[in-house]
RNA sequence: GGUCCGGUCGUCUAGCGGUUAGGAUGCCGCCCUUUCACGGCGGAGGUCGCGGGUUCGAAUCCCGUCCGGACUACCA
């Protein structure tokens, strides 16, 4: 059998994480199986549709690297790839007259208030919430007739089979199963005339020849009627997986309030692609044995629905930022250079800095990571590669760099008390001024030899005493890149001015 | 309330009748070392939700129970 599935997202804003893991599922299955990933959208509530998301749509699965041989923008032997131009071709009209016709579906003209009233009803009374046939299901041809003609506003529901055992086979959790009378009347087509989701995506994946219906685990309780909406037809039904939902650290579905989880926030935060796919691709499946670290490659080579977990798994942010600096050290400085220009570039990035609380700080810093890899590239990309073991995402990259570009580095003042104020120190910049002013560049052998001779001839045992102040007045902080590299680095011209400013600042002269 | 799904270190997971229950992350310690990080090594952390069975033997099979979650729209 060829394998063909299909994502299937909704334009009501900017896909999450969630759905795009199991855009990736579906890509990865697809591509296992030389099949066809199609990519549909499901436009059919015009109330919620969100202008701009279906680009958001396309931007996350471009940025991911998850392609699609068939639907939007690539076009196919099955379009239109848009229900709302489905339905204006009147594809679902069609199918639904073939249910009406064979009985399958009916007429029904509640208001609705009368099925909130139901609703309210069936609440108090304990019973199963829904609408298991009302007063429509089996009304005469006559009284809908009469309805129609008066122009009541009505829809078309599915007839689900009474007292029937619903089983659907689920290749994640077997064998699941309903009892009808507990499963309502979906409706199929609304009062407006668009088809519902249960109807137009049922249509369309029999229309299109899904193999494989991939989805999250929050549709597993209207499968029945999507085995039932199959069966009314007399078609084949798809093979159904639902993949376990993505819980955020409270154990809930994940959603806005557990922080970020719209799939391109974390591309602005600073996030790769590689580790945003090899994180997501781990949550609800794994390869077997201790495999962990995986391009997309290696994962679609060991894709299977085997490895699909039938238990939620929670978005652990602290691994996804381990293995994201992981990627980031993986990388070469060209490619990295590279995608941090495009991360800083992209308005998407300022705008999500913009947003955080304290996020005009981060902002600064990016701009100026900007300005100065424009300026000064190759300085920077080597200020870059220094910073590059120590820094987990793109965005960390402008505090970490931010004392190579300024001109004064901001000085921590528990470091400067600590080491500053001692009696040496005014005698050590001294020397160190000396030796520098002719230089116009030095290496790190160089510093590397001064620092360890002057130590040794002032008859210090360790170099502690001569690194730190050093680092200190040249970065203002205690922690960052190993002191020669990052003097061979920053230059004579630089290291001057700052070893001057230090001297005049913050040294105190006891004599 | 109803229906359905789920339950292995905090978290992601390996395991698929016989293992000292393995790995990763996070945490702690040691090593490396000029700091921080990276890297290496080690440690703590799981009575496999609980209770019954089946079996010589159960995390693995069965039943019950508890807890958690999803859905419960003319939304998807």
């Amino acid at each position: 059998m060829s394998v063909r599935v299909r994502y299937a997202p909704s334009p009501t804003g900017s896909p999450h994480v969630g759905n795009i893991r199991d855009a990736l599922f579906k890509y990865l299955f697809a591509k296992h199986h030389n099949g066809v990933n199609i990519v549909r959208i499901e436009d059919t509530d015009r109330t919620r549709y969100v202008p701009g998301s279906e680009q958001d749509i396309f931007n996350s699965l471009r940025w991911l690297g998850i392609e699609w041989q068939e639907g939007m923008e690539v076009g196919g032997p099955f379009g239109p790839y848009r229900q709302s131009e489905r339905k204006e071709l009147g594809i679902y009209d069609k199918w639904v007259q073939v249910l009406l016709d064979s009985g399958h579906a009916y007429w029904a003209f509640d208001t609705p208030e009368e099925l909130t009233e139901m609703r309210e009803y069936q609440q108090v009374n304990k019973q199963p919430i829904g609408y298991f046939g009302g007063v429509w299901r089996e009304a005469s041809g006559e009284s809908v007739q009469k309805a129609r003609d008066a122009g009541v506003p009505g829809v078309i529901r599915l007839k689900i089979p009474k007292n029937k055992e619903i089983v659907i086979e689920d290749v994640i959790r077997g064998r699941i199963t309903w009892d009808s009378n507990h499963v309502d009347d979906p409706v199929l087509i609304k009062a407006d005339g668009m088809p519902t989701y249960h109807f137009a995506s049922m249509v369309d994946d029999h229309l299109m020849e899904i193999s494989h219906i991939i989805r999250g685990e929050e549709w597993i309780s209207s499968a029945p009627k999507h085995a039932c909406l199959f069966d009314a037809f007399g078609w084949e039904r798809p093979i159904f997986v639902h993949c376990p939902i993505i819980k955020g650290k409270d154990g809930s579905k994940l959603s806005k309030r557990h922080g970020d989880t719209k799939c391109l926030d974390f591309r602005s935060a600073g996030f790769l692609p590689e580790a945003m796919v090899n994180f997501i691709s781990l949550i609800g499946w794994a390869p077997g044995g201790d495999r962990e670290l995986m391009s997309m490659d290696e994962l679609i080579e060991a894709f299977d629905l085997d490895g699909l977990q039938p238990s939620p798994g929670v978005f652990d942010m602290e691994k996804l930022t381990w293995m994201n600096g992981h990627y980031i050290r993986q990388k070469s400085i060209s490619n990295l250079m590279h995608d941090i220009k495009e991360f800083i570039f992209l308005k998407d990035t300022i705008e999500y800095w913009d947003r955080q609380d304290n996020g005009d700080v981060k902002v600064n810093e990016l701009k100026m990571l900007e300005n100065s890899i424009e300026s000064q590239s190759e300085y920077m990309e080597k200020a870059v590669e220094l910073e590059q073991e120590r820094v987990q995402t793109l965005a960390d990259f402008g505090n970490a760099c931010e004392f190579f570009m300024v001109e004064k580095p901001n000085m921590d003042e528990k470091a400067v008390s600590k080491w500053l104020s001692k009696e040496h120190v005014p005698n050590l910049l001294n020397a160190l001024l000396d030796y520098l002013q002719e230089k116009e560049t030095i290496s790190q052998e160089e510093c590397e030899n001064w620092i360890r001779t002057y130590a040794k001839d002032n008859n210090l045992e360790k170099l502690g005493p001569v690194v730190h102040p050093i680092r200190i007045t040249m970065t203002g902080k205690t922690a960052g890149p190993g002191l020669f590299e990052l003097m061979s680095v920053l230059g004579p011209v630089r290291m001057i001015e700052r070893i001057r400013t230090v001297l005049k600042n913050h040294v105190v002269v006891t004599h």
